[in-house]
DNA sequence: AAATGATTAAATCAAATGATTAAATCTTTT
DNA sequence: AAAAGATTTAATCATTTGATTTAATCATTT
């Protein structure tokens, strides 16, 4: 019974468009036309392209805040249950968002201020927490290294998956398979790592 | 006593405004004031905007490709061996382009057909060496996984610099600190990560 | 010096593109 | 039905941008 607005309409048109070409390959008009609307209603709506653009990246920047920011800050859930928690649910909206990391990456880089702006309402709360359960635990890694390696290692196959296609290594139809598998190896390769072997 | 030729400072600023700024983003106008020349010269040597393009990434590519293929496909260099040659020497690669991973990346998903043209003639040859290697020290990973997490432990950083800037993570001028440390660790987890423990 | 090739400067094109406007039409509310 | 709001259509602007051309200038070679 929830009919969709056509600004949202406009909104979802220039979510797809934008994630899948950045900023400066994207045009106004095709994000109308996906739409099944004009150019007219999109400026009467939101203005300007740019601010359409900051619609977009302020709502997937926060869904990929919220989904993290929650797990990781929680003092009650202990790291390797973390990792375990945040590959499973990174993974799953990855592959509901193929294109996402790599124009969230890319148009960081392009336009650090808009970003920064976004990043510092909401405030990160995470960091000082896992640092504590480190140390308390005395595992053989630093927070910055943990994060790295662990959004490092779901991250990267989403972000090189070109590459990873066209050089062979993964089939296209196997990918979403490499991934899922990836998933619940990675909690078992940060314990390998955060754990300092008796050799 | 080698004098840089007009045609090669073209090619150079073109390196440097499609590497900081992408394709789409990137205006001849800007390359040719970068390069010190003018427009017309621009297109007079190399016919267009994308032929300028094929050149720039060509070459990167090459370069990237050439850096890895000849440790990775190497029988005589145990693996663990080659992951330790690889980490050191993309990490100084890195350090000296650090736009340029998010830069290939980029480019890879808007022009697959480019690249795949330009990767098909640089064969690879190391996934099966490196896949028997592996199954004959009997270590318990993928080759697939193997690569994934080796060069995502290793590029990612350099992916996601701006996001670890801005978060706060890492400092900007403890940034080239950072990677370097982890080059040196990296092997040491994946070390970690292929050994399967006796616990 | 003459000739040849490299380079510059400036103007210009044509197409693309972000944006605006005005009038008409459709939809919903009052 | 009248009013108000939403949406479309079409035309138009101003600017940007990739590309081309022409004439002049500079450098090097013969």
């Amino acid at each position: 019974m929830e009919p969709i607005t056509t600004e949202e309409k406009i909104i979802r048109a220039a979510d797809k468009i934008f994630t899948q070409k950045g900023y400066a390959a994207t045009r106004t008009r095709e994000i109308a036309e996906e739409a099944g609307t004009n150019l007219a209603l999109l400026n009467y709506y939101f203005g300007s392209k740019q601010n359409l653009f900051r619609n977009v990246v302020k709502q997937k920047l926060k869904m990929l805040l919220n989904a993290i920011d929650p797990i990781a800050s929680d003092k009650t859930i202990p790291v390797v249950e973390k990792v375990r928690k945040i590959s499973e649910k990174y993974t799953q909206l990855m592959l509901e968002n193929e294109e996402l990391p790599l124009f969230i990456l890319n148009e960081w880089s392009a336009n650090k201020n808009l970003f920064t702006d976004l990043i510092r309402e909401t405030r990160q709360h995470a960091e000082p927490v896992i640092r504590k359960q480190l140390s308390e635990n005395g595992m053989d890694i630093t927070v910055e290294d943990l994060i790295v390696n662990t959004l490092g290692m779901i991250l990267f196959p989403f972000i090189a998956k070109p590459l990873i296609l066209s050089s062979g290594l993964v089939e296209e139809n196997q990918f979403a398979a490499f991934v899922t598998e990836r998933k619940e190896k990675i909690p078992e390769w940060i314990i390998s790592i955060i754990n300092k072997q008796i050799q």
